[in-house]
DNA sequence: TTGCATACACTCATTAGTCAGTATACTTTG
DNA sequence: CAAAGTATACTGACTAATGAGTGTATGCAA
């Protein structure tokens, strides 16, 4: 088996990801990637075969990490889920304040490929933040929450809404609004159950 | 005064937006948009400073218009508040529904230049939701509900979340749950100034 | 000695922006 | 009033740089 094989598809995978992050998918060339991979752009395209693939490879790096760091800080809290969420979106505000911070890489690549439909990166996308409702929807089921699925959905929309207006605006309370309106909606939920009894 | 100069610009910034919107900023060359408007490129040349003035021209000259169309959706129904918030996803569901629908032009700019802090683009996008936010707050105060300013924001989160999350998925009922969470949002508003009354 | 991994040097297309100039209409001056 | 000047609106052809992807050659390990 070649194992430097592996390494080295890390080691551009890794570039891949820091430079589409911090700069944007077409701001970046590949020419770049494997100058900060520390080998030539002919190296790289002996691993993948062309730019889009290397795109998509970024992000499906990033699904399964992203996943354990929010829901790391979503299981770090004891108490309520409108406790955990405030926590959540509290720590999203926190990267939202650093200064290398750029939004969420799902939600730009999506923005920048929106004119190629099919396109394996857009599909990691899709898949990533569908994981990530479904985490929210089986933690709101273990605690006992009317309608997992739907709030789980709900707070997903309060989640990406709260990446995109950070981003237009540069401004991180905006990541905390969406918090207090998700704790409603995990809140609310038991008293328009007990009205309902 | 020179009259058909205005003819000629915005025979340029309709170009642009057509084409900035349907393909992205970095995915449509000036020349592209010169040839749409029907003229050269030199001429464009002489009605723009450079491509990042035409980019802010785009969005300037989509604000207005955009707040016109999702005030109107919400001021064409009567009823409550949360009957005319329904009404405001449903319409961005119906958009998003159609074949040329590529999300939110805003957004996706500000997705786009993440990397130009300043950018008079970027500038216009943050105004522009700013705007649409205060539109909402102007309602809901006038609608007496508490806190219309918290609402108002949380309505814009969903409704960016729902934009992202359409775009994500390419499925416009996300629109729909953003909705759901909206009209429970000042929904229960309600409901709990009455139980602590 | 075969095949894996790497690199140099190249092609071809694209792109933001510029040079130098033309046609037309309006204004000033002899 | 006619001639000359001036600003407006426009163009074709160009530059300099960049970028995705490739043909071919080299080092090395089993």
């Amino acid at each position: 088996m070649p194992k430097n094989a592996t390494i080295t598809r890390d080691r551009i995978v890794d570039a891949a990801s820091k430079l589409f992050y911090g700069h944007g998918i077409r701001a970046v060339s590949v020419d770049d990637v494997a100058a900060r991979a520390g080998l030539t752009k002919r190296t790289l395209y002996y691993h993948f075969r062309s730019k889009d693939d290397l795109i998509a490879a970024y992000l499906v790096a990033r699904d399964e990490p992203t996943i354990v760091i929010v829901m790391g800080w979503m299981d770090a809290v004891q108490g309520t889920l409108a406790d955990k969420l405030e926590a959540v979106f509290a720590q999203m505000a926190r990267l939202g304040r650093h200064p290398k911070w750029r939004g969420c890489g799902f939600l730009r690549t999506a923005a920048e490929l929106v004119t190629t439909p099919g396109h394996p990166a857009l599909k990691a996308g899709s898949a990533h933040k569908k994981k990530l409702e479904a985490e929210f929807a089986s933690r709101f089921a273990d605690a006992g929450l009317d309608q997992p699925e739907m709030r789980a959905r709900q707070v997903m929309l309060l989640f990406d809404g709260a990446f995109s207006a950070m981003l237009t605006h540069r401004d991180p309370s905006y990541a905390e609004a969406a918090g207090q309106a998700a704790m409603d909606l995990v809140r609310d939920e038991k008293a328009r159950t007990k009205r309902r009894a």
